[in-house]
DNA sequence: ACAAAAAGTTCGCTATACCGAACAACATAA
DNA sequence: TTATGTTGTTCGGTATAGCGAACTTTTTGT
């Protein structure tokens, strides 16, 4: 059922707390065309918009387009960190890099 | 560039011994669309065909379009940061979760 | 060799992805 | 009140996704 995309898509654009503008500046989409992908009877947004909002949503196309049923518990943990890192700035995520770059040097 | 997924579909459909005509046929497209994929300057395939195409090539959307080529250096450093925390372990992952998390990047 | 079938290529057309820009609805404030 | 935003909505136009069918090239059989 492609109505559900659209209501993922509002739904996680919510969660994070964004708006049509931003979400649309994020993914170098319009707001008009963020709105139907919404709102609109299911539409075949191309591989390359989606897999843009599907990054900064952090999620996958899959989860996207699929049902959601393929995320677990420990993924959609996963997203929600990612997503948080996403929000924070360039340096701060530079440090946060480093740091778990380092981490490797270990195991 | 975006030749690449269109090298790699080629790639992938011969490997698997299988005919433009029967990949077409598997994925719901017609034979010459999938030609024009492998073939074509870059186009902007569905995300609902792509998904196809990779499912019965038995490879994930993002292998077929992932080449960070459309991505800042900045988006990229972030998208390689984040599948190089994935391949950790899940107490790993969390002690980073919990790490960033209560980073206070508030000014 | 010479068909006939299978694979690949080209082309014209229709449907729609996607945009820019105007518009409406709501708030906040002076 | 009027202004100044901030968000969401609608709409007309353009570029192209994706198809069917004709065409060409390669493979297979006899």
């Amino acid at each position: 059922m492609a109505g559900g995309l659209g209501a993922r898509i509002k739904e996680l654009r919510k969660k994070r707390g964004l708006t049509l503008d931003q979400l649309a500046e994020l993914t170098g989409s319009s707001k008009s065309y963020i709105w139907e992908l919404e709102n609109k009877a299911p539409p075949r947004p191309s591989a390359d918009k989606l897999s843009k909002i599907a990054d900064k949503l952090g999620v996958t196309i899959a989860y996207l387009i699929d049902e959601g049923d393929g995320q677990s518990e420990e993924e959609a943990a996963d997203a929600r960190f990612y997503r948080n890192y996403l929000k924070k700035d360039v340096e701060t995520r530079r440090k946060i890099q480093k740091m778990v770059d380092l981490w490797d040097d270990e195991e």
